[in-house]
DNA sequence: TTATAATTAGGACCAGGTACTAATTATATT
DNA sequence: AATATAATTAGTACCTGGTCCTAATTATAA
């Protein structure tokens, strides 16, 4: 069940892509994303001659490449990865703000926010609405935690299409959900 | 002749200056160019507010990178009405920053989280999560838009209970839902 | 069962800082 | 000229996010 000793390619793959779209990820940050150790990013970063983020840094700069230029204000948490019309992967990192003071724990909100958000991001139209969504909070979510949340195109029909999602921290899923998300068009009341 | 005491208004502008166009110069280096102490430019650094290297860098790279937050507070939107353990009313106004820019309409994360967060304020208990939700928009909502959100609990059993929720604009119905949450024992795992 | 691959642990070290205390030097004031 | 005040410098302890290295542990395959 793929727990250690596997899932390497995975990892090196995805961290890859992630920092490509993030050059900003710490690897203590990456190693909380994939569950593993510090010193295993560390290793990944050094086979895939990935520098450390300082560097990271200073060429993302350097290209002036002005990182997020996606429409990404839009989304709750960081584009780690996006193909429109299949797929998206975002990382929220919980803050202590986005917590009940009582617990730690983070609410529900903050979770399907970042869900949600990523949801209607992979959709390839200009104007999607959330429609009918059915979601399940399986795992409590602490402050420092990181939620990287994934959403996939399932069903499409007409205007209407069925994303699924899972949020996870490390390998514990946290958020599973169903959203029935809508297109727009353009013709337009009002 | 302006070699120590002296020329400190002078160096701190230029100091200014020279980090917006360039926010990659280190402490050491303005030092050898305005040929003075690496403490002498931390203080000024300090007396200008202006951060640290890494500092800089990021919020270079973040200038187009603005994520929209939920609010911190318990409950988004406020409160009209409340008895704890039975139901309770809130009402949250739709600003421009809640909207997509394309169409003004608001996101459904908002509505969302103002149903949740009352979902759980009229639970009477000292920690309440959210559990499974199922939630149907059903009516687009402006910026402008006051939508009143009403919550009442169902059936209750154990640390489980049902909530509805309906959210309004006017006469119109715009979310309906029930969220099942779940009330947190005080004994508690770490 | 054993060899090999993958992962984790730990420590010494580095850059570029923060935050603080204390000393020194310049300039102005009386 | 003596002194108060402003500006600068020195030095230390500590921090983050790393590098680079060695060694131990765990997983997977032969």
């Amino acid at each position: 069940m793929t727990k250690r000793g596997s899932g390497k390619v995975f990892r090196q793959k995805n961290l890859t892509r992630y920092l490509q779209n993030n050059p900003l990820l710490k690897d203590e940050e990456l190693a909380g994303m994939f569950g593993v150790s510090i010193q295993t990013i560390r290793l990944d970063r050094s086979e895939l001659n990935i520098p450390e983020l300082r560097e990271r840094m200073k060429t993302a700069l350097q290209t002036n490449n002005s990182v997020r230029s996606l429409g990404s204000d839009e989304l709750v948490g960081d584009l780690l990865d996006i193909k429109v019309g299949s797929f998206g992967v975002s990382l929220l990192k919980i803050t202590p703000e986005m917590t009940l003071r009582k617990n730690q724990v983070a609410r529900g909100h903050h979770l399907f926010a970042q869900a949600n958000s990523l949801a209607v991001a992979i959709i390839d139209a200009e104007i999607v609405l959330t429609g009918d969504i059915r979601v399940r909070f399986k795992h409590q979510v602490k402050s420092g935690d990181l939620v990287v949340c994934r959403a996939e195109i399932g069903s499409q029909k007409g205007n209407r299409t069925t994303v699924r999602v899972i949020s996870q921290v490390g390998e514990t899923v946290v958020l599973e959900g169903i959203f029935i998300v809508f297109v727009l068009e353009e013709e337009e009341n009002q």
